[in-house]
DNA sequence: TAAGAAATACCGGGAACCCGGTATGGTAGT
DNA sequence: ACTACCATACCGGGTTCCCGGTATTTCTTA
């Protein structure tokens, strides 16, 4: 066996403080080699054609400029084998989801420690996705659409089977021939599921029901 | 300030060698406390009158018998606050969808290190989710690639405007109006965004964009 | 057993939708 | 210059929705 490969990180980070304990962390790992740290996505760019293609890429999201996510893309496009790992504060960043839409590959809190860090890199490395575990949750919920709200929507047994044949696109025609039961009684419950969502027509309950998850 | 609270944990795994590390993992920890270990689920839901509650349970996702899946239901409604760690040997299993839907909190590989799987048990303990990287992986291409068509609808930005509005409940003359155009305008937008996506009213067209991630 | 919730059923009127048309000016590409 | 597409605009007729009511029959549960 050879010498393990080195691998070339950018580091895209305005906050210089946590920009230096970075680029610590990288330097202190043989298999890293730090080629590029920039405090601006704008800068980060001018280093495409100039810079040694990174194997990784360390960006915080919450980058002032630029929308740190609309960047992923591009880092893509440019170096399509790039592994990008998100850094964030918060955990209940609503950015975690476009991030992972637009191919960011690991996500991970600022408050994470170095070592967990320089796992990360690894991991990505490897070909896999290091997420902190309470954003981890986060993707959970969304996967398993358990939303927080489901749990206190009363709805009943039957508003729910409505409900469910709403979102499938039926009339209040077809409920009604699918449950033998009355077009009218089928308005009713439609009527005390608007009032119980506090919507007003059926693309609203059908938004609501998708995104809370009761379908 | 106390001592830190000890927490109960239950472990479900048929490999005798296996669990017996396990086992090891727990006993090494002052803050865990191992009241229970098993071969089955069925043995596990024995314990449910007569072992101490767990805060956490590890359990084997590749049981014989009984489902590993429908078991955590089980789990759950016995204690509702119980953490539960699926442990599997691959990372490419089919059933981390179903298991993460049933509700398990964390997602282990069996060849993860000590040290990771007794992170793993205070992650979910401090409400996090711990994720094996690879198995991340999995997830995050669930979450991103349900929207595969997304790049292919074909549809106009004028169409995908208006499509947002349609899913935000507007109708079709508060639309007319946010956009300053004529309401016979966005009906025949309306009306080409039914054609391509192939529906044939509003709930349809917005469980759609919902679903397919078009909005 | 009395009260309350759930499921059933009905009516009418105004609003909104769905569809099949037709039509025109602008713009991007070959 | 020609074609294709886009965005705009209009009409009429049938369908469906939305909401305000009222009302009866189970269930459940305190």
């Amino acid at each position: 066996m050879s010498e393990k490969p080195i691998h070339n990180v950018w580091i895209v980070e305005d906050d210089e403080l946590f920009r230096a304990s970075l680029e610590d962390l990288v330097e202190l790992e043989d298999q890293l080699e730090l080629v590029y740290s920039v405090n601006s996505i704008e800068k980060a760019f001018e280093g495409f054609e100039t810079k040694p293609i990174p194997s990784v890429i360390l960006e915080d999201i919450e980058l002032p400029g630029m929308s740190g996510i609309e960047a992923i893309r591009y880092y893509k496009k440019q170096f399509p084998d790039v592994a990008i790992i998100m850094l964030t504060i918060f955990d209940d960043d609503d950015r975690i989801f476009e991030a992972i839409k637009a191919g960011a590959d690991g996500y991970l809190l600022k408050r994470s420690s170095g070592e967990e860090i320089v796992k990360g890199i690894q991991d990505v490395l490897a070909g896999g996705a290091p997420i902190s575990p309470s954003i981890a949750k986060k993707m959970m919920r969304l996967l398993s659409g358990n939303s927080p709200k489901n749990k206190e929507t009363n709805l009943t047994k039957r508003e729910l089977t409505i409900l469910k044949l709403l979102v499938d696109g039926n009339t209040i025609d077809m409920i009604s021939a699918k449950l033998f039961i009355s077009p009218f009684t089928v308005d009713t419950h439609t009527k005390n599921i608007y009032r119980k969502l506090q919507v007003h027509n059926r693309s609203s309950v059908v938004a609501r029901a998708i995104k809370d998850g009761l379908v």
